[in-house]
DNA sequence: TGACGGCATGCGTATATGCGTATATGAAGA
DNA sequence: TCTTCATATACGCATATACGCATGCCGTCA
């Protein structure tokens, strides 16, 4: 009945594609798609600065993205499953039309080949 | 074979997204849904400046959200159909999580109430 | 406890974006 | 042609965002 709720649903909506509207966050998508990922792995396989993978990563969890978990020193990011289920079905058909793609598979190789599917420095 | 057309596919699905973040843009999407409308019959249902629509009109344009269509005086603008199939659900499962819901009945109400279903200001 | 490594954040700067105002464009009519 | 109306665009300003650099925080391990 108030306006105010369809107003932060629509700020929420806005807030959700404006978090996969720059091509760096979409590459994060694209990566975790592949699974749990930590920051040290996603830095490598952008090729970013340390901060700049971070921050990019604190603006999809604010968007309700992504969800991170700690372990021992490393924080792991996933890919967050969506409470609206329109949402959800949104994030699916994006990383639908990701994974197999050209458009990130330069990212994936460097991924695979820096690091493995494994975990982090520790393995080496 | 070459890293362009990656690129470029990336930061055409950015753009896309980047578009779409946006509460007036959205709000745009969401009155199109119910079909094509002139800029005139939008700018009142939004309740903003004409420069702005036509602006927010021009993002989502060049983005390949909308399209136009002309007629006499007026230009018509509607959802366009997406060439990428995947952009197509995209676009699709937005419109769908909007139409009906509360986000946006303020915007529909105040364009039925201020010209109704028809064409512009010539009906009067 | 002190050193180190992984990650987050504060800060300054460059760039991008949104909005209001004024103006240009383009079509229709007097 | 001159005017008017609908729409688009140029410009200036305020704000938001992205990035590099430095630093802070918090785990682990010696």
């Amino acid at each position: 009945m108030t306006a105010a709720p369809a107003r932060l649903d629509v700020r929420a909506i806005s807030r959700f594609f404006r978090a996969l509207g720059d091509d760096t966050r979409l590459r994060i998508v694209a990566l975790l798609a592949h699974g749990e990922l930590c920051v040290c792995h996603l830095q490598e396989a952008l090729d970013l600065s340390q901060p700049s993978v971070s921050r990019h990563l604190a603006i999809l969890r604010s968007a309700g993205i992504v969800e991170d978990r700690r372990e021992g020193s490393w924080v792991h990011y996933r890919l967050s499953t969506q409470a609206d289920p329109s949402r959800e079905r949104q994030l699916r058909e994006l990383v639908r039309g990701f994974v197999g793609r050209a458009a990130i598979r330069r990212d994936v190789e460097r991924l695979l080949r820096a690091r493995g599917p494994g975990r982090c420095r520790t393995v080496e």
